[in-house]
DNA sequence: CCAGTATAGTTGACCCGGTCAACTATATGG
DNA sequence: CCATATAGTTGACCGGGTCAACTATACTGG
């Protein structure tokens, strides 16, 4: 914990700076900060009664009011009584005053694009990934876009890697169930059949923050099956509906592809798993204690059936 | 381009917000930020001239002028003419000053800790590593502990990542390499030997900016040889010597467990590496194309003699 | 050894961003 | 129709910070 805080207060100061190098930069444009800030919001809110700015920015009203004179003496807004209510005046944006926004936007990304220039596309995304992970550790109501894709370059062991520690930190699960993940996503990536199998990764923001597998059994004396296998969510993505998101990936997947069903493997102890598997349909078919993690657990076998056999698969 | 654009702005704003926040509540105190500043700046240096503290903090004269004169009336530091220079006095920080410093220092810590005490464990780690990899990433110059450390819950896969990933970037070695590292990744943890094997993780500030593996290949005809692989080094973390560090580790180890020689596979193109072999008295004692990545590649196969095998390990 | 220039620190004047509270004008609810 | 609330404006003021002029001492080259 004390190093976590020391890690973070370093961090703290070292951005300060950093983004105040930034800001200077931009300082010399006819605004400032809480200029550019509120000239932003009107023009994402246009036309919008300064009732609303002040509330959205937090800004004092005589500031306030005050700024909103000097922009219109600038012509970069005007404001029109309306018929609803002959206090208020409605706030517009000018084409003059669009266009320093869209100035000072510009030179900000140039700030922030020379400020990544120096970085390779791996280290650009690395230092992307970790900015958009510390945002949403720090705030989970943090807006972010899910999006399924298919696994990259190096995500599939990282699914592996993500597993091993989060399983060691929640049940003490250790060199065991690394070993078989690391050995599960192994065998995904030699075996991989194109078209049968896939891995989706569930990016907050392009962020991995969960992943699964779904792999080829092979026809078997109940049809054709398909495993789900390695689901995870990241404890900082939960309660966003990305489990959900991520088996129905799984279902859909299996069901175009014509498998007959589903199995999977969990475990007794992870219960919000368990709910989740429920919710799809899935119903538990066997349950034996087991000690491939070291200590015993009681695992059990999960299915959802997705059609009946067909005949032609049965002897 | 355009996307890391907009997320590094998104972090901005998001943490400028945030560290808003955290100092609005320390700001009850009888002193401001940059007060604060020069008072913690103060105490690490005293005894110091204004001088040094302007350079240090590009402060305004007559602004930290000022300043001083407020903190010895309040009793927080004391100023001595020297005698080297009758122009300047240096300035000590008393008791009372110090205790200032270290309140508005646990006040700070505080906010911090209440910042990260909604997070779990896992969380926590993640954040910092986020972080502290940010930091490293915008500026390469950061001070940073550089540490070796064994491999940790989920890190050998998070390797095979890694390497995926990197190789990917650079080289363009895609799924054939991937799986070709997933496997050494598992087939590591699976046969693992410990006191004869290790993992050894290079962390900058904690921060895993590179690893290698040390593996017992078995008694051969010259002797008992140990395996160097899977060694790689963060882009971030580049110049800083955590190549040689690792290969360091893996040669004193290997000393230290009397094997007889160390033997490693690499590539032509890998220029970096080659030289960091070479440097630590490694030779190349074959080559030959494979088709292992795709693509044909020249492999290299490098070795290092520890000692000479000893007669009975011979037929 | 002195003139000229540089440096350490102080002080007065001032500016900008921002807050506070009083004020006008209109709206709304009982 | 009155009391109260809300939209916006204005004057007074404050803290943080900059700028330039000033004093006092130090250094450097002739």
């Amino acid at each position: 914990m004390e190093h976590a805080i020391e890690a973070v207060r370093t961090f703290n100061r070292f951005f300060t700076r950093h983004v105040g190098a930034i800001d200077r930069r931009f300082l010399d444009s006819d605004l400032n900060l809480s200029e550019a800030r509120l000239l932003f919001e009107i023009v994402r809110r246009q036309p919008v009664m300064a009732n609303m700015l002040q509330g959205a920015l937090r800004l004092d009203r005589g500031y306030l009011s005050r700024m909103l004179a000097g922009f219109e003496k600038h012509g970069l807004i005007t404001r029109e009584r309306t018929g609803a209510d002959a206090r208020a005046r409605a706030i517009a944006v000018t084409a003059a005053g669009r266009a320093v926004a869209d100035a000072i936007d510009q030179r900000q990304r140039a700030a922030v694009a020379q400020d990544l220039g120096r970085l390779g596309r791996t280290e650009r995304n690395d230092l992307v990934q970790a900015l958009t992970r510390a945002r949403l550790l720090l705030d989970p109501a943090s807006p972010a876009e899910l999006a399924l894709r298919p696994a990259q370059a190096g995500e599939v062991s990282q699914i592996a890697a993500r597993q091993a520690m989060l399983y060691a930190e929640s049940h003490g699960w250790g060199h065991e169930l690394e070993t078989l993940v690391a050995e599960t996503a192994a065998a995904f990536l030699r075996r991989f059949k194109p078209g049968r199998e896939q891995c989706w990764v569930a990016g907050l923001d392009g962020v991995m923050a969960g992943a699964v597998f779904l792999t080829d059994e092979g026809p078997t004396d109940r049809g054709h099956a398909a495993r789900l296998r390695l689901l995870h969510v990241e404890p900082f993505a939960r309660r966003r509906g990305i489990g959900d998101a991520l088996v129905d990936a799984c279902t859909g997947f299996a069901r175009e592809h014509e498998y007959d069903r589903i199995t999977l493997w969990t475990h007794t102890v992870l219960e919000s798993a368990r709910r989740l598997y429920a919710r799809h349909g899935f119903v538990c078919i066997a349950s034996d204690v087991h000690h491939e993690f070291g200590e015993p657990v009681q695992g059990e076998t999960w299915e959802k059936t997705l059609r009946d056999a067909p005949a032609s698969d049965q002897p």
